[in-house]
DNA sequence: GTGTCTGCAAAGTCTTTGCACCATA
DNA sequence: TATGGTGCAAAGACTTTGCAGACAC
């Protein structure tokens, strides 16, 4: 079985791209969180172990691997870019609950299942009527969390 | 039968709101439109009648807009904020593929039964499990258009 | 008249780019 | 060794903020 290592570095490899030391470090740190890490967040914990990685480095990565389609971005609205594995064993296929005033975020994989289900009907119309080849989705939820819909 | 007028102007004047004529400008473009503007277009379109009227209050109005409710806001990973009316009667409820690629964004109504039926267990679900009121749902889904996909 | 809104300019924040040096394959 | 990657600094792009004057109610 192919594992999530050799999964990453392949495809950096077939794209022409190099295995160096700030991906492994960085790819380990969105491994190894269940977090989503903005490319500051990233920055951060990278800097107290190798200081001489960039922020400049962290955003290329960042951007190198989202578009090798090993991440997925999102926007919480917050003003950062936030990024997560895709598909790890860690981690399960999940969606997000956005409270729109104090703006938590919380993970939820409830109905994935039946959400699965409506994503395959809608992928296979969608590439048949629009002749859109998709590769990804993101469901997000807003409102208020329960500390804010007091 | 409470027009989509009387909504937002009631909803601007509930939050202590004022009926100035750069809002009513900036509804009225929103209100007359099926595109996904971003503040920039906004203003583009608006400061041809009215150069007086500044980006500034387009930003302004969009949040204020937004926050009351009246809008829905994206993130196509262009780099702009980019809004729309919320259940106009022009325009009913889509979602949105997007073209990792180049960028282009096509809106479908497909499957909305549907999904409808997915967004209501799930809200109804989740508000339970973790006491979440929920407002508003964004389903984007990602992938190569038909050009890019060749 | 009072509190809100606007417009301009300036500042802020996140992100990208240029370029010389470095490192992987 | 050749091409791609890194780091620093500077620039870029979108958005927000401060403040005085204007306006809605």
């Amino acid at each position: 079985m192919r594992s999530k290592y050799y999964d990453w570095t392949e495809k950096l490899r077939s794209n022409g791209g190099r295995l160096t030391t700030p991906r492994k470090i960085i790819f380990n740190i969105l491994n190894s969180t269940q977090k989503h890490l903005s490319a500051e967040d990233v920055y951060f914990i990278i800097h107290k172990r190798n200081p001489k990685i960039g922020l400049t480095t962290v955003y290329r990565t960042l951007d190198t691997l989202f578009k090798i389609g090993c991440l997925n971005k999102f926007d919480f609205g917050d003003g950062h870019s936030r990024y997560e594995l895709i598909e790890s064993q860690e981690k399960q296929h999940h969606h997000h609950l956005i409270c729109t005033k104090c703006g938590e975020v919380i993970d939820y994989t409830d109905f994935i299942e039946k959400e699965t289900e409506l994503v395959k009907l809608t992928e296979k119309e969608l590439s048949r009527k629009y002749n859109f080849k998709i590769d990804n989705h993101i469901f997000q939820f807003y409102g208020l969390c329960s500390k804010c819909n007091k």
